[in-house]
DNA sequence: CGTTTTTGCCTTTTT
DNA sequence: GGCAAAAACG
């Protein structure tokens, strides 16, 4: 997809050039680097921030000052981020650029400190960039939705059409699926929605899949279903995520006008975390650069860590090729970090090849090396940690200070155990988010039901929920009956019922949910937002299917329920409910300004920053993962190490990583060897501590130490079941290459690439 | 149609 | 090993 947009021009070339005052006291609080970042107005800006650079500084300032110079109205500003949270981050701190006289001086209020940051619960809180009018801030989906409703007939929706969530388009592609005779066994609906979204991240309509390549996905099946799920979706006037932003791109290339609109308003564009977006959002954010050419791109090339989900590096690679008269400005102070952490996250990521390359440092001049321990289990890594935070807690760090990073989110539990039976207290980021909670669903497609009859997927959801006798056959009758009239299922019910086809129990059951759904809706006007909720919960006889059941999850999802009533009412109507709920996804976890270690994934720990963080599980196969490598190879390694170069830069000041001899996965004891991100580490920034299994073969300091643990490894106990460890690529005589599924005394289940699943004898393999 | 049994998962998951 | 979804059963 060229970039077609014709009208060119620089009528606006000497606006841009107004150069931004120096003695403006926001300019002030800035190093060099970052104002030149802030200055250079005019033109296309790449930001190279490394970590704790100040890139929101950055960008917060530039906004501010476009809009203290009035070069651009509120309005005319794009500024997109990936996250709710970091929109709303920005948009509270532009607010106080512009209102506060003397900005607040000091080295970094870099990046976000989760202690002292508000983590309210999102669901109550207005859309970001409310509060200082620029009515553009916000995510690339929040965004998308936005320019979709308003254009929607062109899309051949309407503008009230429906977001779908992960368990609707699954319930989608699998009625597809068997409309189209797909076996749902070799070709799980899973797989076509992970092609489907990796062809929307691309920018593919089903028109553009045209490669030998895309047109084999899935058994070859892949472009028919994906032709067939947008025409349902079309059917149902919904939309997926990924549909938010291909949409934005239909519409620019087919409606040149449209985009002209939008490229003309948005004088100036920003765009955080740069190194994250994927090749759809690189189309759209090109063509509505086209005119002004006003794009500053804020990004980290070493912190990408989203490739898995579609994100392009080389969207942030190409950017000097992409706008000619680029500007780059590489952000390296850091001010988050000690000496000895940034040299040591420098030395790994130095590994990665086609880095844009930016050597970070510090004023700083002090500080602790960074602290490693072996150890032999999970178990004796969580009692380790445990002490050491308690230890810490003591010396006055406060927990909400300390994290744990893990590779996998399995590897939270035995820290979780560790910190309950010392009370310890702790919460766990990420995870089930506050929507995605069945019985949040369930409320939500209630009202989805009341907001639109027609939303055929909510139906289906609660139809039977609490029970109401109807089941698949009678589900089925009404998929029937609902194709045939080419109506929805609602109104397929209300046919059924008219013309008596329906009869008995079942007739008076499902008469009673119309009724009572045109009911709710009568009562839409006279009502409040969490009236409606409770008058629904308690009609629909939702409320009383968990009063009944005594156990404590019970009692927590009635809470939630609770909450849920309670904050709808932030919302003038029933679709800016809905629309929030679809496109907001953060948890209500409550208390969050509590004393509490968090424990999180890597992935969830980017963008924050900790006094002392810890990164258990630096072992081969864990961490890197072996997946990644196996499926990625040396992208996925490098992917992996970006991820290390992440977690170990969250750390202000103390850094632990450790490792095990032994882990125990699914119930089977794996043995395994440091990472190699240890070995890239150089010597004068680790302190090795004592009291591992094979602390003494590391403080002997030679370079050999990984030798000298396998030697020790192999005097572990269960040495023939770790020597073929789950998911390593092995050989057999007979069958070929093939991948150990499972082990269990000599026996290895394996599934072989061209001989299937077997079950083998250990003797007859050998690793590949 | 609703219950019990069996099977199949098991990296990360901004919206 | 543990959990959730499908299959089998009543």
């Amino acid at each position: 997809m060229e970039c077609c947009f014709p009208l060119i021009s620089d009528y606006n070339r000497s606006m841009n050039d107004v150069a931004v005052s120096i003695d403006n006291p926001l300019l002030a609080a800035l190093n060099p680097e970052q104002r030149q970042a802030v200055e250079a107005t005019g033109g296309p800006l790449l930001v190279l921030a490394g970590a704790g650079t100040g890139k929101t500084r950055v960008l917060t300032t530039r906004i501010a000052c476009i809009l203290m110079n009035k070069l651009a109205w509120p309005d005319e500003i794009l500024a997109v981020t990936f996250t709710n949270k970091a929109a709303r981050e920005m948009a509270e701190r532009i607010d106080l650029l512009l209102t506060s006289p003397s900005p607040v001086r000091g080295e970094g209020w870099g990046g976000g400190n989760i202690s002292a940051r508000q983590n309210t619960p999102s669901l109550t809180l207005p859309p970001a960039g409310g509060g200082n009018s620029l009515r553009w801030m916000g995510t690339f989906h929040s965004i998308g939705a936005r320019v979709i409703r308003r254009h929607a007939e062109k899309l051949g929706l309407t503008s009230s059409f429906t977001i779908l969530d992960v368990d609707d388009q699954l319930r989608l592609l699998k009625a597809i699926l068997a409309e189209l005779h797909i076996d749902e066994k070799s070709l799980p609906p899973k797989l076509f929605s992970a092609v489907i979204q990796s062809w929307k991240d691309q920018g593919l309509t089903p028109d553009n899949i045209t490669s030998a390549q895309d047109l084999q996905a899935a058994g070859g099946q892949a472009a028919r279903v994906y032709k067939a799920y947008q025409e349902r979706l079309r059917s149902l006037n919904a939309a997926d995520f990924g549909d938010l932003i291909l949409h934005m791109l239909t519409l620019f290339t087919r409606h040149p006008g449209v985009l002209e609109e939008y490229a003309k308003r948005f004088k100036y564009i920003l765009v955080d975390e740069y190194q994250d977006t994927n090749v759809a959002q690189y189309l759209w954010l090109r063509l509505l650069a086209s005119f002004h050419k006003n794009i500053c791109c804020v990004g980290d090339d070493d912190q990408s860590i989203y490739s898995w989900r579609g994100a392009e590096v080389g969207n942030i690679l190409r950017f000097e090729r992409d706008y000619p008269n680029a500007r780059t400005v590489r952000l390296e102070r850091n001010y988050r970090s000690t000496p000895h952490i940034l040299a040591a996250a420098s030395a790994v990521i130095a590994n990665n090849r086609g880095r844009l390359g930016k050597t970070l440092w510090t004023h700083v001049k002090d500080g602790e090396k960074i602290r490693l321990k072996s150890v032999w289990d999970e178990r004796e890594e969580a009692r380790f940690i445990g002490e050491e935070v308690e230890d810490m807690q003591k010396k006055g760090i406060p927990l909400g200070g300390m994290a744990i990073l893990v590779r996998a989110g399995f590897q939270t539990r035995a820290f979780e155990e560790r910190f309950l039976t010392l009370g310890v207290p702790y919460r766990v980021i990420g995870g089930l988010r506050f929507y995605e909670r069945a019985e949040i669903r369930d409320a939500v497609a209630y009202l989805r039901i009341i907001a639109s009859p027609a939303d055929g997927l909510a139906f289906e959801r609660v139809i039977n929920i609490p029970r109401r006798g109807i089941g698949q056959a009678t589900m089925q009758q009404l998929h029937t009956v609902a194709r045939n009239l080419n109506a929805s299922l609602y109104n397929a019910t209300m046919h059924l019922l008219k013309t008596g086809e329906i009869k008995g129990k079942l007739a008076s059951s499902l008469q009673r949910f119309i009724d009572s759904c045109e009911r709710w809706r009568k009562k839409l006007d006279e009502l409040t937002l969490p009236e409606i909720v409770d008058l629904v919960l308690e009609e629909s006889g939702y409320r009383a299917m968990w009063q009944q059941e005594k156990t404590p999850e019970a009692a927590g999802k009635l809470e939630n329920l609770k909450e849920l009533s309670r904050a709808v009412g932030e919302f003038e109507n029933i679709n800016n409910f809905l629309e929030h709920v679809s496109l907001v996804t953060e948890a209500a976890n409550a208390d969050s300004n509590a004393d509490m270690v968090s424990l999180m994934t890597l992935h969830a720990a980017k963008g924050l920053e900790f006094d002392a963080v810890f990164l258990p599980g630096w072992e081969e196969g864990l961490f890197p993962h072996q997946r990644a490598i196996d499926e990625s190879g040396a992208r996925g390694l490098e992917e992996e190490r970006r991820l290390a170069y992440v977690g170990m830069t969250r750390a202000r000041k103390k850094l632990t990583i450790a490792h095990a001899a032994n882990r125990r996965i699914y119930n089977q004891w794996q043995s395994s060897v440091p990472s190699r991100f240890i070995a890239e580490i150089p010597q004068e920034h680790i302190e090795t501590l004592d009291g591992g299994v094979y602390g003494s073969a590391q403080s002997g300091g030679n370079g050999n130490w990984k030798d000298e643990v396998a030697a020790i490894l192999g005097g572990a106990p269960k040495k023939e079941e770790s020597h073929f460890a789950r998911g390593a690529r092995v050989f057999h005589q007979k069958f070929g290459y093939g991948r150990i599924e499972s082990s269990s005394g000599g026996h290895l289940d394996i599934a072989f690439e061209k001989a299937g699943h077997k079950k083998v004898l250990a003797d007859f393999v050998k690793p590949a």
